[in-house]
DNA sequence: TTTGATGCAAATGTTTTGCATGCAA
DNA sequence: TTGCATGCAAAACATTTGCATCAAA
């Protein structure tokens, strides 16, 4: 990657990223970053998690709710939002290759990808 | 609906949405129904916004860039986001009834629904 | 007349950015 | 030494909200 040096902030938050199953938004990435690094800017997180997610080293979920989340599985694979906590969960499922295809037919242009959002009440928010 | 009164404005905001197939933001709402309306203020076109998106008269498309579009087509149905021109289409197809069935196999809450968006070149930007 | 809707402006929340300094290579 | 990365603060955006006034019912 040219241009791009070794920074102890940036792997501070990878470290974290990858610690937690939660889909920390930047201000939780932030407030756990800190712990390590309390000198560390917001600035810095933002831009670190902007060139993670554009190496592809992590993900990054718009769930339509105030801020991104962000996931250190850079694995492509599907996520939960559940409407009562308002969690990110991960699910388990294969590859919907299919439904590209489904919307491929009928459509004049290329279709190269998707992204789904699933949503309901989570194990703890259904009881 | 309860202590719901018409407004003109509404109705403007109404009108535009379902005159248009272009998926326009908050500002661009606000931009055309400022050319009947002079007057009209931008926190009434958001207020109107959302309250027509809880009705159910609209709905509110997050794609991930920016702004949030608002579609004046209510029925349930699917969007392409073009990674060239970043415009939003619509798609011609079926509700993808069984994706919910297959993240529910393995997962230990409930499944409500979902929100896909396709991405790829429309058929402008893939010549 | 009553109550919700509006226009305006200020406030909020999230994310980006300019700049002087710090640190990796 | 060179140039990307940082911390800090200000700026940029998108959206919401308080309040006095307006208009629908």
């Amino acid at each position: 990657m040219a241009g791009v040096k070794f920074s102890r902030q940036r792997q501070a938050i990878m470290d974290y990223l990858c610690s937690t199953k939660e889909h920390p938004t930047a201000e939780t990435v932030y407030t756990n970053v800190r712990l390590h690094y309390p000198n560390v800017s917001l600035g810095t997180v933002y831009r670190n998690l902007n060139l993670l997610a554009e190496e592809g080293e992590i993900l990054r979920l718009t769930c339509g709710d105030g801020s991104d989340r962000f996931d250190g599985n850079p694995k492509p694979h599907y996520h939960f939002l559940c409407n009562g906590c308002q969690r990110v969960l991960d699910l388990a499922m294969e590859p919907l290759n299919h439904i590209d295809i489904l919307a491929a037919a009928g459509f004049d242009g290329i279709i190269e990808g998707h992204t789904v959002l699933f949503h309901g009440k989570c194990p703890d928010c259904k009881k």
